[in-house]
DNA sequence: CCGTATCCGCCGAGATACTG
DNA sequence: CAGTATCTCGGCGGATACGG
């Protein structure tokens, strides 16, 4: 029959980065680890050693390969110090200040707001649950 | 210029949720629907058909589970209808309103700076290119 | 019309070991 | 000190089929 190329091999449409400008931003420090690189850095620069210290959890890999997609959109600069051993400090650019600002009050709100989003999930839980399993009405 | 305290305290592997509320708070909604269904539903309540069609690109399930994810955390409110067909309308709460004003300026300055970001992807992809085939020297 | 259940590919992220 | 290379695994999200 008339034949057609397989969708899995089809190309989208279109350019979902150019139809959602939002997605193509946030996506990249919408990872585990980006906002907390940024708020680390957002006061003072650091080196990588330190920012190891400053994230305890993070490990080497995930904080180098942060660090570079943070670099590629432009939020942080890397410095290399030809020292001995060699040093490298990350800081901020503007942009990526100009970016940590229009984060602040997300931020603040989630700190605000984290209780009562802990409460609503308990209710929510504790409603579905009764719902599957009226034992307890 | 508003640095705020830091984002992560240093306490070693406690409940995670509650050392970083941010994280708790902000990865629900970081998902690659939940963004766009608080924007839809921000002006205007809508029934679960008509948000399939506002976002086109979503699949039923992924609507279905990224709304009760919301739902879960207060942000909207579901009604039924028992009509016939039954009628499922969702709506945001005070305090899906409330998050979606602290997003705002964050999604105002990911579309002002858009562009911005993609040449400094180029650039950078440009520049490690070079750096790994240096013949266009 | 409004979902849920199942199967599956992909990728983010951890652990570990190795280079300059 | 500041990374890369490789392996691995769990979970997000897509496709499809079925239920109320």
């Amino acid at each position: 029959m008339a034949t057609r190329p397989p969708l899995s091999t089809r190309l989208p449409l279109v350019d979902l980065s150019e139809v959602c400008p939002v997605r193509d931003v946030m996506d990249p420090i919408a990872g585990k680890w980006a906002m907390l690189l940024l708020d680390a850095l957002a006061e003072h620069p650091y080196r990588f050693a330190e920012l190891r210290r400053l994230v305890p959890d993070i490990s080497q890999r995930m904080l180098s390969q942060t660090l570079r997609t943070l670099q590629r959109d432009g939020y942080i600069e890397r410095r290399v110090f030809p020292t001995k051993p060699p040093g490298v400090e990350y800081r901020l650019t503007p942009l990526g200040h100009s970016l940590y600002q229009a984060l602040v009050p997300a931020l603040n709100w989630a700190e605000e707001n984290h209780q009562t989003i802990r409460d609503a999930r308990r209710q929510f839980d504790a409603e579905t649950a009764e719902a599957m399993d009226p034992l307890d009405a």
